[in-house]
DNA sequence: GACCAGGCACATC
DNA sequence: GATGTGCATGGT
């Protein structure tokens, strides 16, 4: 069978376990943007409270962000883990934003190849964050590539182990196809799967994913 | 108590 | 270029 029929097959199997997801779970793109930084290599409902005590600081806004100083900000997002790190990441950020914008959806509002690259110069904003903020606040079509889609992929023999980032992200951009709702909804299902069933050294049991070829062999031996 | 969570930058070899 | 390490809270 082919990537493409696989992949769709796929998604129609998660999405009638879970139903479609949704995402990103915000209240407006700013706030996507923050999450983004916020949830890397973090449980969402960590970064859930950090983005409530923002919001209760009347912080979620590129003014309110820019007022606060490091440890305030650290302090206020301290749930989220890697708080110093990510005060940081997100000053960065906003930062860059407010050096020519006044507005973070004007930011977003250009062609997907120029944000995405001027999104990789800020320090702090890698592959994953970058292409969230373009897919989920910007609304624009790229796929988002993640620790669950690596590990689903390769546990159904999608990728192989070498296979990163950007090759990764190819292959989903080049057989799946180009819909912002689809590729938005597709990652969130992924998340879904590898929340629930795909785990590390764990076997999945019941997984909507079971029907599709699944060679463990490289991490069971 | 160990493991895991919707990464990324930086040091070192 | 590849590999290793620091960053940190909170749930299971």
């Amino acid at each position: 069978m082919s990537t493409s029929k696989i992949l769709l097959q796929m998604y129609d199997a998660m999405r009638a376990r879970f139903g479609h997801q949704n995402w990103w779970p915000a209240d407006g793109a700013l706030e996507v943007c923050v999450g983004a930084i916020l949830t890397q290599n973090t449980n969402w409902t960590n970064v859930q409270k950090a983005i409530a005590n923002l919001k209760a600081a009347g912080c979620m806004s590129i003014e309110g962000l820019c007022s606060l100083a490091h440890e305030e900000l650290a302090e206020l997002i301290r749930p989220a883990g890697y708080f110093n790190v990510k005060a940081k990441r997100l000053k960065n950020f906003i930062m860059h934003v407010r050096a020519d914008w006044d507005e973070i959806d004007a930011f977003l509002d250009r062609p997907v190849d120029t944000l995405r690259e001027e999104l990789l110069t800020v320090n702090g904003v890698g592959p994953e964050t970058a292409d969230s903020m373009i897919l989920y606040a910007a609304g624009k079509a790229t796929f988002v590539v993640d620790a669950y889609t690596a590990r689903i992929f390769l546990r159904h023999g999608v990728i192989s182990p070498e296979d990163e980032y950007e090759s990764i992200k190819e292959l989903c951009e080049s057989h799946i196809p180009e819909d912002v709702d689809l590729w938005g909804d597709y990652h969130a299902q992924l998340v879904a799967v590898g929340k629930s069933y795909c785990k590390p050294k764990a076997r999945c049991t019941g997984c909507p994913l079971e029907p599709f070829p699944h060679d463990l062999d490289d991490e069971w031996g």
